[in-house]
DNA sequence: ATGAATGATTGAAT
DNA sequence: ATTCAATCATTCAT
């Protein structure tokens, strides 16, 4: 209701303009000649029908001259009076407007990404934060993302510079096409809501070309962060230290090289790698420790020597110091933290010779046990003469799939040897 | 240049 | 959710 009582009022306010002047000479003859309503208005439309013959020049004249007929309020009157009728029927269809899900989520992402977030500054920030949430492993920000930044900020640029081109393409449409409505509705009845309407469609229309551009940009971004992020291609081998850590852990809990969360956490900081590393290192060490024991017999010995070299230290020290009563109190090589593990698989191998050892005490048997093997201290191991890994049944770590005899040295059946038993 | 070592990822199983 | 097993991609040693 609002836009027609407008449009009329715009109606009548041309009307009122062009009605001063009606002193085209060429109208003026034809309607003298002809002198029929009628045929005046056939005439016009005739007149209007063959604009498209003429020559812009022409038609600019034509158009003027028919902008100050006389009858040419009328006529616009009669236009306005069938819109109305038609509008009514345009207003059913349009009405829609749902804001593009799809679009909503390349805005998301590239604000999460830092590409279309402010500028310079906080943008790296953004990709720095995006880039350390989405690396699966949190507390990992400092690994070297200047290459990749560097990257991110050219895409970011020809994003940006893109993303202006279309918005300056499609505001210089939008007015040219807004002049031209405003020029026709001398002419032709338009109202503001029409015009609303055709800037909506071109609007559209840009955002589209826009969403084309947003999609390839986070394609772009995507194949960056798999380059540059994605850790196996920047992979750093741990430092000596820390796999020195892993291999005592491991190796003086191998009857249950589980480490709980707590261990893990306790094992990542002092390595100075991530929980999950950690628990990818022991991942890898397990399957690869099982399926090659015969390889990784050395390094076991190695680091069973060592940690029960440090064990045998710390429970002298404990002995010598304190009543017996807390033997290992958080000295290097021995984890004070809780075993849950250990507790299933230690103790009820060792109850073999009614023993119970207190869970935190495992891992120095497992050492212990292997280093009085290593130094020749008990039975004299057949054939290898060197600590065979295998296990009692409760060390079933080892055996779930895989028989393991295809590349270790199957020790002899009866000198079976777990590193909790004796 | 080549192969072993190694950290990370992935998919299935539990 | 964690682990296993296979695999990938990089690093290191030769």
């Amino acid at each position: 209701m609002d836009d027609q009582t407008r449009m009329m009022t715009g109606l009548t306010g041309l009307g009122g303009l062009t009605q001063g002047d009606v002193g085209d000479p060429d109208s003026v003859r034809k309607q003298q000649s002809l002198g029929q309503p009628q045929q005046d208005i056939g005439d016009i439309l005739q007149q209007i029908m063959a604009i498209t013959d003429e020559s812009l020049d022409e038609a600019q004249a034509r158009k003027h001259a028919l902008n100050c007929h006389r009858m040419k309020p009328a006529l616009f009157s009669v236009l306005c009076e069938i819109k109305e009728k038609t509008v009514l029927s345009i207003r059913g269809v349009q009405e829609e407007d749902p804001p593009d899900p799809q679009i909503m989520r390349l805005d998301n992402m590239l604000l999460a990404e830092g590409v279309s977030g402010p500028e310079k500054g906080g943008g790296s920030a953004a990709a720095a934060a995006a880039a350390a949430a989405a690396g699966g492993s949190p507390t990992d920000s400092s690994i070297e993302h200047s290459d990749y930044r560097a990257k991110l900020a050219q895409i970011r640029q020809i994003y940006h510079s893109e993303l202006e081109k279309y918005e300056q393409a499609c505001s210089e449409f939008t007015n040219h096409v807004m002049n031209l409505l405003r020029e026709q509705s001398r002419t032709r009845p338009i109202s503001p809501k029409e015009i609303e309407r055709m800037v909506a469609i071109i609007h559209r229309k840009f955002s589209s070309i826009q969403m084309q551009l947003k999609q390839s940009t986070c394609e772009a971004v995507m194949i960056l962060r798999s380059r540059f992020l994605d850790a196996r291609r920047k992979r750093r081998n741990f430092n000596k230290q820390a796999t020195e850590v892993l291999n005592e852990y491991f190796y003086s809990h191998l009857s249950n090289p589980y480490p709980s969360e707590e261990a893990k956490e306790e094992l990542a900081k002092k390595c100075g790698i991530t929980v999950s590393q950690v628990s990818n290192w022991f991942g890898n060490k397990r399957i690869r420790y099982k399926k090659n024991i015969g390889k990784f017999q050395e390094e076991a010995n190695l680091y069973a020597v060592k940690t029960a070299v440090d064990a045998a230290n710390v429970s002298a020290q404990a002995s010598q110091a304190n009543s017996p009563a807390t033997p290992n109190s958080g000295s290097p090589g021995s984890y004070s933290l809780a075993h849950t593990g250990d507790t299933y698989l230690g103790l009820r191998s060792l109850n073999g010779e009614g023993l119970t050892i207190a869970p935190s005490l495992q891992p120095q048997v497992d050492t212990l046990h292997r280093a009085t093997h290593l130094t020749g201290g008990y039975e004299e191991l057949s054939g290898s003469g060197l600590y065979t890994p295998h296990r009692l049944d409760a060390n079933s770590w080892q055996d779930t799939t895989n028989p393991h005899s295809v590349t270790s040295p199957p020790g002899p059946p009866g000198s079976v040897h777990s590193d909790t038993s004796n």
